[in-house]
DNA sequence: GAATTAATTGAACGTTCGTTTTATTACTGC
DNA sequence: GCAGTAATAAAACGAACGTTCAATTAATTC
């Protein structure tokens, strides 16, 4: 047989890119054959080398595009004007709505870096770096203007992301939390953690942890 | 050839765990094989399966005891009658002490149990279920005494895990900052996040984003 | 110093891997 | 309905994989 009735260039691509996520995230990358990835999408493994050169190839596009995607989402979810507080909230809610609705892709992107050649795990940290600048530019801000209390914005950065980011490791949906539930105490633990003051103008006691963080 | 001159089964196994460690940590349990495993003992690959059945044998092996020893190190550094504050204290210090100094094996834990068989993998989270429940618990005594302000204590423990072990991921020994003062910033944040008063017993004004927590 | 045990080599086994090549069929534009 | 292109199958490639086996030598025991 050859070309099968129906086939679509398109539509195999997708299929394609969406068994390679779930699987590359459940496998491994390594793990993971051209043929299995072929049986899932439904077709011979041949085929596969239409849409991607070569096996890396497929991983690179899928980690590459998830960057750009959390960027984008972000770019567009920051409130322009807003004070480091409603600023860092913001960020937050999208972190988590992103990488919540996108647990697979995320796994892919943080446990396959090291099957990138170098050039190409250059240029996904490239990505990631600049995504986690945004943070470190908003607790800076926040920082500066008396808003948190931090000893080092780096760090604080890190520490932030490495515990925003796990929610993908036990969070599943439909359990015990709602996505609702589980942003709202992470806003809160986060608005802790970096000690912020719930209004930077009163110099008023410190109301931290039994403020609602709904900013 | 046959039997070198000098070897030893003890010292030869010593170096197959400490090789087997370094290689999955670097490129992945799958990505190493037992041919590159054996060059770096030096070695032919034949003579692992005297020490190791399988390959995976030598993987759960390598877990089993990183989580084991992960345990007993609380056990050993653990408060016997400290109050919720200070029990949290050294858990976060032994989990900070104990992730810094084995890196590596850290990595290969967290990164390589889905390459583990079922009832393998079962017995691994059996151990690290064990050890967070240490942490839910000091966390829901702090929270009963008042001392603590938490919305979700399972929630909050995951959290403060997934920011602790991510220390790994950025940090090197000799860089920016030292073991000590990574340590000490994460404890302040550790006890922001948790809302923690200074003193249990006196219902003063919260200092917690300036206290010093040198518990 | 002979017998036994411990440690390792070298070669081989069957399987699976990523990838390439060639041929064949379905679709599209005219 | 015919030419050209898009999409796939089928088969094969060499290389690498985990693992096994028999042979061989070093250390130990008595």
């Amino acid at each position: 047989m050859a070309r099968t009735t129906g086939s679509d260039g398109g539509r195999t691509e997708a299929a394609v890119r969406e068994a390679a996520v779930n699987l590359i995230a459940r496998y491994g990358y390594e793990a993971m054959s051209m043929r299995q990835l072929a049986a899932e999408v439904g077709v011979q493994a041949a085929a596969l080398y239409r849409y991607f050169p070569t096996k890396e190839d497929l991983l690179f596009t899928l980690m590459r595009e998830h960057m750009q995607g959390l960027h984008e989402a972000w770019e567009h979810s920051r409130p322009g004007d807003a004070d480091p507080a409603r600023q860092l909230a913001a960020y937050v809610r999208n972190h988590i709505a992103f990488h919540i609705g996108r647990r697979h892709a995320t796994h892919v992107s943080n446990m396959e870096l090291r099957s990138l050649s170098p050039d190409r795990l250059t240029q996904i940290l490239r990505l990631r770096t600049a995504y986690e600048k945004e943070l470190r530019s908003i607790l800076r801000d926040g920082a500066e203007a008396g808003i948190f209390n931090i000893e080092d914005t780096g760090l604080t950065a890190m520490a932030l992301i490495q515990m925003m980011t796990g929610v993908i490791v036990w969070f599943r949906p439909g359990e015990r939390l709602s996505i609702t539930e589980v942003t709202t105490t992470y806003l809160s633990m986060t608005m802790r953690l970096v000690g912020a003051k719930i209004d930077s103008i009163t110099t008023g006691p410190r109301v931290t942890s039994d403020a609602q963080w709904t900013l």
